[in-house]
DNA sequence: ATGAAAGCGCTAACAT
DNA sequence: ATGTTAGCGCTTTCAT
């Protein structure tokens, strides 16, 4: 394959300036511009990405690790991310780690090899203090709270957000509430569960195992939660579900089974997807997008910048009444 | 950061040495090595892997074309080639394009700037003349049928299977079929359309429209087809459907609009993946994760030697025969 | 405006 | 067994 100094021959110019040519630097005469770019185009010539990375020192490309790429959640996260990288003409190296701890460590190992210049963590298996000894390898920012002195975070308050579909729910009357969520251990869901069993204890509520439903991610396993409920004996009239779709899913099967929502059932879910508007649904607008766009933001700043201090920024929910509370 | 003329200098060797260490290179003595490893140790020590890449003049990464991670058809053919990839030692880059052609060719242009070594393609929207442009630059395999001089194909013939699946729908008896595809105008789906018109007109059937359903991928999408199903004056009584999940979700519907499977509906699905076996689904199996596997093990070979000639392999299709028909 | 040359961090051929 | 050194293909000073 032909090389730079390959070009520069045949154009009759010194490998300097059709550097400077591929690189649009001023001070090149158009005759020289247009020799050099004749032979690129005849050779079909690209520049050995390599050699740019080695000298250049990073290659224009960050990691992202993402468990799951198709889920809602997450994929409304990667859309804010993906329209800034866009913009800043960065490229994104996203993996679907699935919560694997190997395949997190690859990513962090790339960073200490400078494959990537940055890290995106959209959610993770890793401990911070595992990631955080990587942070010296360039920078690292994590899409949900982080509470870490090396690592960027931009993030939603989780506990106050269910907190306050909780109280509403409360202030609405309802008295037996249960919950939808997916993966029962995760950070989020640790602070979730937590604001349910604050607010229920705030009103002397007790708290019942048999209303908290987990694994819910998609449509289907919000009728499937459905099913169960009709089998309850002491069905609760409320439920919080993380997930628009879980939640559509939920409040279709309802219907079909012969529950009103909201008189039967009411529901407040989360993230504001398109669907809930759909459906009506009273949602949480956890605007994950804009974390996404944000975290970008952060990056390309501790990129540009190595003095740049370490930030957390928390983004405020916005709950948004519809018909189903 | 830290170069390997610093891990020379600290432990007392020359790069050279070092180099040797890293590359688990032989004779180098016992005291040199604990030296290296030491120094390497103690100053955390990774190479530059951009240098690595530039004087090897490869990356040991090849990228994946695949238009969608989570469709349990890709899935299947990703499972086979990450496989092989793990026993190979070689990295993938995986890009999830959603049949986007900038993605697509974001990937051709990293095989022509040596970013990866090699292209496997699962399934894509480019047409073959502007992807075989690119195959001066590194091997490129498809994991469909490419009929190509420059890019070799691992595949099944789906003509033949969809053939098969009415044949013997129609030695059943069955006068009145429909099908179920995802997308209608990729190369397999023309390939199984003209099978499927082809199996009606050797009979002298009437092809209908109404009985033609496309954007099929899910459990949900199955059920749909069923729930349009019931609203037919001339309902179809045996359908062909391509994937398992969706099989499996019309069937399960089916049964609870009180329709015999396959009684008043056979079914033959495709793929053969672990639900079929679940609903005890009479499944053409495509040896997807084979697929994958083969695909990978042609692109290894090209990489290992150039002079590898093109091949299109054909692996045969396997009619399981279970409780749908 | 242009070119010569240094050097990014590494591997491997060659010499010893 | 170990070291010296010539590149890999590019960008970027520094001269001119």
């Amino acid at each position: 394959m032909a090389n730079i100094k390959d070009i520069a021959r045949m154009a009759g110019v010194s490998v300097a300036t059709v550097s400077r040519v591929l690189n649009e630097h001023p001070y090149v005469s158009e005759e020289k511009r247009a020799a050099v770019l004749e032979v690129v185009r005849s050779l079909n010539y690209s520049p050995n990405i390599n050699a740019v990375h080695l000298i250049k020192g990073k290659t224009n490309m960050i990691g992202v690790i993402i468990p799951y790429i198709n889920l809602p959640y997450f994929n409304s996260i990667m859309e804010g991310i993906a329209e800034e990288a866009l913009k800043a003409n960065v490229h994104l190296l996203v993996s679907q780690t699935n919560y694997a701890v190997n395949k997190e460590n690859e990513l962090l190992n790339m960073l200490k090899t400078k494959q990537i210049d940055g890290l995106l963590i959209c959610s993770r298996s890793l401990d911070w203090k595992s990631i955080e000894a990587y942070a010296q390898y360039g920078p690292i920012i994590a899409c949900e709270d982080a509470k870490n002195d090396k690592i960027s975070s931009v993030y939603i308050d989780h506990y106050a957000g269910f907190r306050q579909a909780m109280q509403l729910l409360l202030d609405k009357g309802h008295r037996s509430i249960g919950y939808c969520l997916g993966r029962g251990h995760s950070y989020n869901s640790t602070n979730r569960r937590r604001a349910y069993e604050d607010a229920l204890a705030s009103m002397n509520l007790p708290i019942r195992e048999d209303c908290m439903f987990y694994q819910c991610y998609s449509i289907e396993d919000g009728a499937a939660v459905v099913r169960q409920l009709m089998d309850m004996p002491l069905r609760p009239t409320a439920l919080l579900v993380a997930g628009d779709q879980v939640a559509a899913g939920l409040i279709g099967e309802a219907i079909k089974c012969g529950l009103r929502v909201p008189e039967d059932l009411a529901v407040i879910s989360f993230d504001n997807h398109p669907i809930s508007r759909l459906f009506d649904i009273t949602t949480i607008d956890n605007r994950l997008t804009e974390i996404g766009r944000t975290a970008f933001s952060l990056l390309l700043e501790r990129l540009q910048n190595q003095e740049e201090p370490v930030r957390h920024i928390e983004l405020p929910f916005r709950l948004i009444e519809r018909a189903t509370v």
